[in-house]
DNA sequence: CTTGGAAAGTCAACAAGGCTGACGTAACTT
DNA sequence: AAGTTACGTCAGCCTTGTTGACTTTCCAAG
């Protein structure tokens, strides 16, 4: 059991050892993370970038190309070549612009949610569990370290995508 | 163990919203995670598959290849091309067992040694600031749900990695 | 109305780092 | 003596990232 809060901050949970353990939590916490929907796909013709776009197309519906460069970090050609493929197979629709036609605006088909819907039921069993298992004061916890970890702009990004309203 | 939280519990931190945001935090943060020692790697012929046998040679020193495989949980021919260059430019020297010569003990050199702890130095500066930022008690939280998320058996390899303290 | 530049798409080439399959060798185990 | 294990290696493939160069479309400012 990690220390009880130390009172006269003793900072204990900032020992080398301690953030060495953090690092190897991360690599490890991340293989499960992604090894539910990696199996899903391994017999499809999509992969982990696949997946990213249809989440982040499911959250945001109508977001642009650009939006999407800019949450997932990668470069044009490398989203394009994914996109292309989910467009082609009919489980994404990009609407030119009403106001901008230069944009494109992306939304899941049907096919499209399905898919989606599958993956993410994958993911989320594994962090309902996860949850489940640690409690409401760690999951909070987890959070907020996560968050903190981030680079202020992605959190930016975080932040911004669609809150649980209260 | 926290109470699995009866009737008066909302369970508020269950729901898919939830779940999702949970889900983008750990793939922000990873970004996060990954992003200072990649920057430092960039410039060099390596990348994060060196960073990783890196860490778990100086984290486990003597470590056979068959022990890193598990670890790492990518093929030997992945692994062993990483490993060759790492030998090959006198990061990490493979002694042959000397119980069992077939075996390859693995070691850091002072040049591995100064490289490990380069980019070990900047991804622990991140977690410092993420643990410090968030406090003791979400980092708790924090290494609670990671370890619930990992698949029972590489959680296994997580624990039996060297501990912290009593 | 013209023009500059943003948004999007595309072609080509390349690299890292995964993977499979096949094969070889040394060394341990039975 | 035979079988198994640990390791290395060759060859080839895939996904997903990268640069660079180029075109088309089209909004908006001069």
């Amino acid at each position: 059991m990690p220390d009880p809060t130390p009172s006269g901050e003793s900072l204990l949970f900032l020992t080398d050892e301690q953030l060495r353990k953090g690092i190897e939590a991360m690599f490890f916490a991340y293989r499960g993370f992604t090894a539910d929907p990696d199996r899903i796909l391994e017999n499809m013709d999509y992969g982990r970038a696949h997946h990213r776009a249809l989440h982040f197309i499911h959250r945001s519906p109508g977001t642009t190309v650009s939006n999407l460069l800019t949450i997932l970090g990668v470069t044009k050609q490398s989203l394009n070549r994914v996109l292309r493929s989910l467009v082609d197979d009919g489980l994404v629709e990009a609407r030119v612009g009403r106001k901008d036609k230069r944009e494109r605006h992306l939304y899941l088909t049907q096919k499209g949610q399905e898919l989606e819907r599958e993956l993410s039921d994958a993911q989320r069993a594994r962090m309902r569990a996860a949850y489940r298992a640690a409690g409401p004061q760690a999951v909070a916890g987890f959070r907020t370290v996560l968050e903190a970890m981030m680079d202020p702009e992605l959190r930016k990004q975080y932040q911004g995508l669609k809150e649980a309203g209260p």
